[in-house]
DNA sequence: TAGTTCACCTGAAAGC
DNA sequence: TGCTTTCAGGTGAACT
């Protein structure tokens, strides 16, 4: 379940092997992710270096030397695996590929040099890659503000939850709002700020919303340096993170004791996704 | 216009 | 033991 932290992660783990790299050769085990590739998705990557990779919500952009970018989103189940080391016969002949492999960058520097061997792989197939041609707009020119950029602050947030009749965990999610915050964070956000996630969005007060934002840029920092803690296993194996190593505080915590108060912790469902609260200390 | 619900997808776990 | 059902969740489209 990638969020910003690990999607933060794997930018950090795929920009040394790709930024300043060529693609090489593009392979695609199938016509689509979650939407279709672009016909000439190959075509328009191979011979392309890759300039910079960034991250914008839980979103990688890679911007390339034709002007193209290609947006990647990992969906629900998406990892990146690095091979940096000589292609064996095996891998030669095959393709090295495993199940749900759908995506191989081979990259080379400048000189035609193989270099890293980058698949993707993902099993619900929630991803998807989107080629972008200059000039033209993206889904994300709408997004709001990256939660740990100084253009996310209390003013800001409150300023965008005004009237907002919504739940607050609902608000929280959607990525208008605030960029790049999923259902995990969401929730342990809100129990570090001791805010009901059933909360009406405009109705919180001024110091919930200051207390609200220093959670979250907390929570995402703390799990942005788990994740970073274990990039030299993600880069070289296979895709483990600490974030999956992290334990949460009330996510996933259904009838455990609340840290804080040693109540239960709560699950309810808001938009059909599981929200998990403690009733006692969320107030 | 704002808010809500559903489809997409597959593996794991639970239930029978 | 094996089959069936349920659940997980990010995003966008459809619906209210």
């Amino acid at each position: 379940m990638p969020e910003l932290p690990e999607v933060e992660t794997v930018k950090r783990g795929l920009a040394p092997v790709m930024e300043g790299q060529v693609f090489g050769r593009v392979t695609l085990n199938r016509t689509n992710l979650r939407f279709p590739f672009d016909p000439k998705f190959k075509q328009r990557l191979e011979g392309q270096t890759l300039t910079r990779l960034s991250r914008r919500a839980k979103f990688l952009q890679a911007e390339l030397s034709s002007g193209d970018r290609l947006f990647m989103h990992l969906g629900m189940s998406g990892r990146f695996t690095i091979n940096d080391k000589p292609q064996g016969r095996y891998q030669r002949e095959t393709g090295g590929t495993a199940k749900h492999d759908h995506v191989v960058f081979e990259m080379q520097d400048q000189h035609g040099q193989d270099g890293a061997r980058i698949t993707y792989n993902d099993t619900r197939r929630f991803g998807f890659m989107e080629l972008v041609a200059p000039g033209e707009t993206y889904r994300l020119d709408h997004i709001g503000p990256e939660p740990l950029s100084n253009q996310f602050n209390a003013p800001e947030l409150r300023a965008r939850l005004k009237d907002k009749k919504s739940q607050i965990k609902t608000a929280l999610l959607d990525q208008r709002i605030v960029a790049g915050l999923g259902n995990i964070y969401v929730c342990e956000a809100l129990h570090r700020a001791r805010i009901n996630p059933q909360r009406a969005a405009g109705k919180l007060k001024q110091n919930e919303t200051d207390i609200l934002v220093r959670h979250i840029k907390d929570i995402l920092a703390e799990a942005i340096e788990a994740g970073g803690s274990s990039l030299r296993d993600f880069a070289n194996t296979d895709g483990d993170l600490g974030y999956f190593q992290h334990r949460f505080r009330v996510y996933g915590q259904e009838n455990n004791p609340c840290p804080d108060c040693a109540a239960p912790v709560q699950r309810i469902t808001q938009g059909g996704r599981s929200t998990f609260f403690c009733g006692a200390c969320q107030h």
